[in-house]
DNA sequence: GAGTAGTCTGAACGGCGGTTCAGTTTTGGA
DNA sequence: TCCAAAACTGAACCGCCGTTCAGACTACTC
């Protein structure tokens, strides 16, 4: 009853794929990262073309899952949304959603996982934007839905010029660009996150230096 | 000396990648489409890589020489950007573009292309953003390169919606969205096209109804 | 009308990699 | 200790393409 190798095949595949994207994913390559052999592989799910589908979901579950635990920590929508973006702008792995999106083009499954990705996203957000209107914290007069999505889609667009290395859009300048953009949008400026784990221990750092 | 098969295969080429994608494109598929056989097309073309590369570079300077052509017709700087992102919303094989994007990610040869894409578009946007403000058609405060990756990055992300058939984002609502944010970006409205052979034959069918 | 460069054909080759399968080891319970 | 289900292994199979190659066919020149 064993469910342990499982996650551990869909962790490798979704680094592989991350890696040499879905076109040059391997069931090879998957079974070397895991430590086991294609057939052991294929014991545990049907077909590649299964594996990749899952692997894609269970990656953007995880992302989403670690992301939701941390939200529950804090209160203000301010806060929220601050954290919403940092962990987009810093964590996730972009090329895997940029795998994601191109293979949704033609398979039926991954369009689904896309879907509910972006739905799920956007509607988080559209949430923090609905509460801080109602608490004064944000400018009431835009749509929450509307806000949602116009930021939602700058972000894909910024973060995949980061991704794609345009010397344009370093990895600050895609924070700086987008927190203008939501700080406009709202009405209000963010406020900073301290509790952060990492940036605790730079600021630390930074002070005992 | 006929050079008029390499285009032609470029052409089929484009037409299969964006259907099939890069992954599932075979020579043999472009071959039947341009009317030959799969030795005819590496009798042009070195290999398979160079083959796809060269159409989606192709491609892409195809759009935008066609773009360049209309945009001599037009002096005004509201009208030449509306003319730009009216051909964006419209025209373009987004879908070509997702497959360029996430090709570059691993293939030297497609980032270039890549990069060759974006720089253009940015700096012909930047372009007549500058000179809008220069007459004082737009609002004057803003960094037109800034602006540009904005409004840039903002539409990709729009149109990647769109392209994967997300209920929120129709053709319709892509327009209406993407030239509301150009708007408030430059602080005036950008004047109608009336010369489009398309919106005319419309306009006169409705009026005619 | 022979020669030559350019363009292509038909057929085959060869490797990569997904999948299958017949066994082998491991595990967990009676 | 024995048994059966679970979890594999090693090896082979096989289809799919990219690519090659030895010639044909065309067009154009001298």
């Amino acid at each position: 009853m064993e469910h342990i190798r499982k996650p551990q095949i869909l962790a490798a595949a979704g680094e592989v794929i991350s890696e040499r994207g879905i076109a040059s994913t391997r069931i090879a390559d998957v079974a070397v990262r895991a430590g086991t052999s294609p057939p052991a592989v294929l014991y545990w799910f049907d077909d590649r073309d299964k594996l990749l589908n899952e692997a894609l979901a269970w990656s953007e579950d995880r992302f989403y899952d670690s992301l939701t635990e941390r939200l529950a920590e804090l209160n203000a929508p301010g806060e929220r949304l601050r954290l919403l973006f940092e962990a987009s702008v810093a964590d996730p792995d972009w090329t895997l959603w940029m795998e994601l999106w191109t293979h949704a083009l033609r398979d039926a499954q991954a369009q689904e996982t896309r879907k509910r990705l972006d739905d799920r996203w956007r509607r988080e957000i559209a949430t923090h934007v609905r509460d801080g209107q109602a608490t004064g914290e944000f400018d009431a007069t835009s749509d929450p839905g509307e806000v949602s999505l116009l930021l939602a889609s700058l972000l894909d667009g910024l973060a995949l010029q980061a991704t794609l290395g345009d010397p344009e859009v370093g990895p600050e300048r895609l924070r700086e660009l987008t927190f203008d953009a939501v700080e406009r949008v709202l009405g209000a400026e963010l406020p900073e996150l301290d509790d952060e784990p990492d940036d605790r221990g730079r600021e630390l750092l930074a002070e005992g230096g």
